[in-house]
DNA sequence: TTTTTTACCGACCAAGTGGTCGGTTCTAAT
DNA sequence: ATTAGAACCGACCACTTGGTCGGTAAAAAA
């Protein structure tokens, strides 16, 4: 168990550099030989390791990008007060990080699902999971915030969920291009005037 | 000029079948002999119409790709009286094909956004362009709306486009995962309630 | 100290990859 | 009928790909 230690930390190296470069480059068009040479390491240890090219990337998948998104996306709206206020502000911030983040090749999730829809029915599973959690997420968020008077009872949660998923997933992908602070700010706007629409009324 | 006629056949063919290799299984991970095998053709056919792979998949872009997109989501939008109506409409008759079509792999310009982004930036501009394109559009049916009188005049045109793009990015990126029907149906309720906020306000 | 196991090396392989090039066939003008 | 050029063929090239395998240095177990 002790010596166990040693595989795991090469297998996390590993792992961070392949989620890097498959990131940046796409899945298809980085090779094992390219992360090796990253971490000048050999075949044989790439091949000790991991069974194959899609092992390896799923052991990405289940290891990294869904903490990533977790960290960004489901962890700071979880069980907080106001749904509109945390998403918005959750949002904004994860929009920011990209932002001013050098190396920014769009949301690291729509991206591989893309690049893996139809092609590998495998892989795109457990990138569906994790949308699924995000959306299970905003949804239990919503409904909470029925109760806590700051949603319209009358609101689609499910349908509201949808309409953000999809938007942000947007925005990351037209952030690319650069412009990004303009469009972040003219996204964020949109989206506080969308959510005044899902407020609570007062009582006539 | 006459049989100039014959060129085009060909290489129009090879545009077809290469856009649609493309567009299912990604540029990268498409070989040209591929696409050869499809058209029962030769190398030496492909290389005397065309100057590189790259060069190809330009033409690609600005024959077909272009007018793909300016067809569906363009020309319906162009000159119309209501704003809201219209792209409503428009929308949900674009998310419809899609989900009708059997073979859909998603936003076919989203799709190679999320390809080339980074890591080529000539066909990323062509790319690009033809979002431009599609904003303007959005912008000005916005405005020409507030002169009409549909588009409450506070209304921010630019942020609207902007939001609009990033949702039907988004919405078709998570289509292709099967559900289209909800998803399309839950997009466009929520659609349409973000479209009544920016109506013209009758003079309380 | 000897033995076994872990972690890693790197030459090698078959199957592709984009791209070249000398040649052939078909067509249309002469 | 001859000929020039357009359209196409397919063997070939250098290179890269994911993956295999016999070996080895070092550490742990005996």
């Amino acid at each position: 168990m002790e010596k166990n230690l040693k595989r795991m930390a090469t297998m996390h190296r590993m792992q961070v550099t392949g989620l890097e470069l498959f990131y940046k480059q796409g899945y298809y068009n980085t090779s094992i030989d390219d992360i090796l040479k990253h971490l000048s390491l050999s075949k044989g240890a790439f091949y000790y390791h991991f069974q194959s090219k899609e092992d390896f990337f799923i052991s990405i998948v289940q290891n990294l990008i869904v903490q990533k998104v977790y960290s960004m996306l489901i962890e700071p709206i979880e069980g907080k007060e106001d749904p509109f206020n945390v998403i918005s502000n959750c949002f904004e911030n994860a929009l920011e990080t990209a932002e001013h983040n050098e190396m920014d090749y769009g949301f690291v999730l729509s991206n591989f699902i893309s690049e893996f829809n139809r092609r590998n029915p495998e892989i795109m599973r457990y990138l569906k999971d994790i949308l699924k959690v995000w959306e299970v997420n905003l949804i239990s968020i919503l409904q909470k915030g029925k109760s806590d008077g700051y949603v319209d009872r009358h609101v689609d949660s499910e349908g509201v969920a949808v309409y953000l998923i999809s938007s942000y997933i947007g925005i990351r992908t037209l952030m690319v291009d650069g412009n990004c602070k303009t469009l972040r700010y003219k996204y964020m706007q949109q989206l506080r005037q969308y959510f005044k629409l899902l407020k609570q009324k007062e009582i006539a």
